[in-house]
DNA sequence: CGCTATTTTGACCACGTTCAACCGCTGTGG
DNA sequence: CCACAGCGGTTGAACGTGGTCAAAATAGCG
């Protein structure tokens, strides 16, 4: 192995270091979470880790997207986010002392980094600045979550799925002559799953914006043509 | 003032301390806590701060009951939460850089706590064990939020009504000869909104719970007597 | 080429929202 | 003391969104 692939999977080489928790680690320190880091490959669809589950430790996505979902007792799926790189994985169930919360699966080939609970907990007692960022993260997203609960109260199916394919364009979306292609493969189902909707009312959303032109469709992939129009569909009215 | 009153404003006297995250501090940084904390009044309908405010501190009900809800764009809310004595309120934005996420509104005269930004922070830094305890809570709320994201997906209006009450039951409920009287008002107007309905709704569900003889209403005061009954109509099917 | 899984279309129906009117209580002013 | 306005709550009727079920079309794959 060359030193080069060494140092490649550094957690200081990865793509979205410096906007992560551990961005303002010392050398030492760096030195140290790598010690206690190890590395996982997950194929597409394997589960990273399942609802209900012990938890071990704490992932972080080197490579590769993962769905995040819960599971209602009839089997039915609410898709919660779509981690990419740079996301932690786990880290709103290390302290409740609960089994896992929710579901993680892979949605491509992914490189998925962990720390075992003792390792991530140590080093997190003796940074106080990556508890902060840890603390400020949590509440990001606590904060996007009831934003949520607020949007899925009073807005409907078609709005949601706008801005839900807006949320994928910023996410996921690269820039091609014919508008913006979102990079990311989802089923009809877990489209729908995404929005807490129907397969079946996906499928019309999408006839419908096609056919009003502010999408386009061409074998698996979807394109935002006209995500300004998608846009005022998320304003009162739709 | 006697030596006894000024006692009972102090966070260790607080019949949630040993609940909070404060429980474990010692004595030197109790005196430091009170050092930088206010205690405040609010009236009943009175604002603790908007959504949309810069963020000046935290606060920590002492007594009374807050409701936390958030604004849509065309003025409709939706309630997140009701805090109780031992609540924090105001955590999740402390961290984020950004203004108020929600808004908190006294629903009975209260006595809040207040601490500055700073204050809270330099106690948080010197204390891991406080802030471990924040991190413990902001997941549990974060894991609560994602659940309420499933239930409003799944559920129907029915349902999330009967949990709801029966979550007013466990936190207000006191037990009398007619059942669990909820030791909270909220208009129907407020319960609609905590479910994410109508005021018709909730009032047509109220008289069909009624008719059951699952809950009772005498003046302003609703009564849950069949708890069991009401858990029921959470599971699928109804 | 046949088999299966996914997507699409169509018809139907129910839940829950909307709009409107009405009720009952409370406080206010003549 | 009564009349009336105002507000929260209640009831009724109509409508529409979106879910359900069934079936057809398409794509994927050995």
């Amino acid at each position: 192995m060359s030193p080069c692939s060494q140092k490649k999977s550094e957690c200081r080489h990865c793509p979205s270091f410096s906007a992560g928790i551990f961005s303002e680690l010392s050398e030492d320190e760096l030195v140290l979470l790598e010690g206690h880091k190890s590395i996982h490959e997950f194929k597409r669809k394997q589960i990273v880790f399942l609802e209900g589950d012990d938890v071990q430790g704490i992932f972080c996505i080197q490579s590769g997207k993962v769905k995040i979902y819960k599971t209602t007792g009839d089997g039915k799926q609410q898709i919660l986010n779509i981690a990419q790189p740079g996301s932690l994985l786990g880290h709103s169930s290390l302290f409740t002392q609960c089994p896992h919360a929710f579901t993680a699966e892979a949605l491509d080939d992914s490189q998925i980094c962990f720390w075992n609970q003792e390792g991530f907990l140590s080093i997190l007692q003796r940074n106080p600045p990556v508890a902060l960022k840890l603390m400020t993260q949590l509440s990001a997203e606590l904060n996007r979550a009831e934003e949520k609960v607020l949007e899925n109260a009073y807005q409907s199916v078609r709005q949601r799925f706008a801005k839900f394919l807006l949320m994928l364009k910023d996410k996921f979306g690269v820039s091609e002559s014919q508008g913006y292609r979102l990079d990311i493969y989802l089923s009809r189902q877990e489209l729908a799953q995404a929005i807490g909707s129907t397969e079946e009312t996906v499928v019309r959303l999408i006839s419908e914006f096609h056919k009003d032109g502010f999408i386009n469709i061409d074998k698996k992939n979807i394109f935002v043509i006209e995500p300004d129009k998608l846009l005022t569909y998320t304003k009162t009215g739709y």
